[in-house]
DNA sequence: ATGAAAGCGCTAACAG
DNA sequence: CTGTTAGCGCTTTCAT
């Protein structure tokens, strides 16, 4: 546990000179500036983060909450912001909640404790408020993901869902579906419902029909590539063929959506690049002292593959 | 940004009886307590944590280093460690390497620049010596997820991959595999070899031959589930039938295994529960000031579906 | 049972 | 260009 006083003492200069070699917040001559690089090389010293935070009033640190981790769209989206923010100095601190919202809370609670200087909430549950204790203490916060109306010191950016459901729905009635059913997941997320609701004004837009999954849809578009593919399984188990009976379309793209036992329609959109771009606004928000105004939409494009086909 | 001071000046006591009934670190008479947990509510106060690292000279945070995100198993094992921290009031700072040996030194260097508590590594690159600097620091380390030889100091909680290989080799061997190969990912890993080593020996255990994937090997098994999917489409594009011609057994049953158009043989382990301990026994050992000198191996269990069959 | 005072390791004026 | 001096918000003896 060697201080910058060990340094000091050990580069025989004082602790301002050390702190100014550490932080280039003032000109050092060489020869001093040598001699102090060489006491911290040899002492392996670390500043201490805790205390320098104490006295700035900056964590240099990022929250990040997480409705699933297991979600391949979120852990791309952590990675995303996670190295965005090392590569400039801010470490991330995750909360996994499983969009509970008691967990929510004690995760904002333990947030604002740590005074973290800015969140990312990558999902939450329908009703949460948690961003508005957050940004009255003046914590700057970007919804990614998943957009929200209301707040104007609220950032977003986002997966442009509407957009992406335009291209399902019209790739669908291109094959001739009529009766089409979208399905959403029990979790009670907010990003569900911006897809259901994007689906459907694009099924009206068209004036086919909206109907219940299994109330004789010809085609189906999943919440996600997960559930999509547990469709599939129900209806196959059901003895219907897809895309023979019935048209399934995922959402997210993971991994194993291209497999070619599973060549699974599906929109594309990149939560790694959402992710990064969350922490950048946020970072240079947190710099500025101020909230994230910019709202942003990543485009996210349709996978055509085999789990959609001609309606029967 | 209210702080101990206005809470104790708004309960008409000092800072010392504010703290100690946060912590009920002495006793406080009733009146007095209602007073201050009154002024607590009433200007929403949350304790500083970083004044109160600083002081305290422990931060009650963890590291948590990952290799790769977006393999299920690591996302798993995340959220069982994040949650079992949080519950003892942990937070945890997640470092995603990629098994780049310098993310992971610049990962490690600001985690003890952060003063954290602990440090669960869940895969390095294969030559690192990155827990040691952690070690000779006094930060309490465990290898969660892989094994390794060496430093007393070092904390383990891992599958048992020699016994789930054994299982693996078993099974192919009462099939009447006689030709059986292994595929690892190019990914520098260290628990790739342990993998590899233990189906090798349990190969040779029987008289078996190992061979190269591709070499005449009529069943394969593979590093993980994605790497079996992986070489089950590279087979089927070479026209060889699973499990007909070849068998494929995967590793960590992802949710996708278990579809039933890819019916994947493969190892269960259960990353949640890896994930949980590593924290419960870093947290343990960081109260008690010491490293965490416990070894624990958690079983993990073959599950046999459809990509394994007999021996053409 | 409560209060006063001394730091934890660092940064940020301000002097020299 | 370098050193001195106050704190940041909290915990922690030690008095009272």
């Amino acid at each position: 546990v060697t201080t910058l006083f060990d340094v000091a003492r050990r580069a025989g200069v004082s602790k301002s000179t050390v702190s100014n070699v550490i932080r280039d917040s003032a000109p050092v001559a060489a020869s001093t500036r040598r001699r102090v690089e060489a006491a911290i090389a040899e002492l392996g010293y670390h500043p201490n983060v805790v205390a320098r935070s104490l006295k700035s009033r900056t964590t240099f640190a990022l929250g990040l909450v997480v409705p699933e981790p297991t979600n391949p769209f979120y852990a791309l989206l952590v990675l995303g912001a996670e190295r965005a923010a090392h590569e400039r100095g801010y470490a991330v601190l995750v909360a996994n909640t499983e969009c509970e919202p008691e967990t929510e809370e004690e995760a904002i609670g333990a947030l604002i404790g740590r005074r973290v200087d800015g969140v990312i909430i990558a999902g939450v549950s329908s009703g949460s408020r948690i961003h508005e204790s957050l940004l009255d203490r003046g914590v700057p916060v970007v919804l990614a993901g998943f957009g929200a109306a209301g707040d104007e010191r609220l950032g977003v950016v986002d997966t442009d869902d509407e957009g992406a459901m335009e291209q399902v729905v019209e790739h669908l009635a291109g094959l001739g579906h009529r009766r089409l059913a979208f399905v959403r997941h029990h979790l009670d997320e907010t990003s569900g419902e911006r897809r259901a609701a994007g689906f459907a004004a694009a099924v009206a837009r068209r004036g086919l029909e909206l109907v219940q999954a299994g109330a004789g849809a010809t085609a189906i578009a999943a919440h996600n590539d997960a559930l999509a593919i547990e469709t599939i399984d129900r209806l196959e188990r059901e003895g219907r063929r897809v895309p023979d009976d019935v048209s399934v379309v995922g959402f997210d793209d993971v991994p194993l959506a291209s497999h070619q036992r599973l060549e699974l329609t599906t929109v594309r959109s990149d939560g790694r690049e959402i992710g990064r771009r969350a922490a950048e606004l946020l970072i240079d928000a947190a710099r500025a002292g101020g909230f994230v105004s910019r709202r942003e939409v990543h485009p996210a494009v349709l996978v055509v593959r085999r789990s959609t086909g001609r309606a029967a």
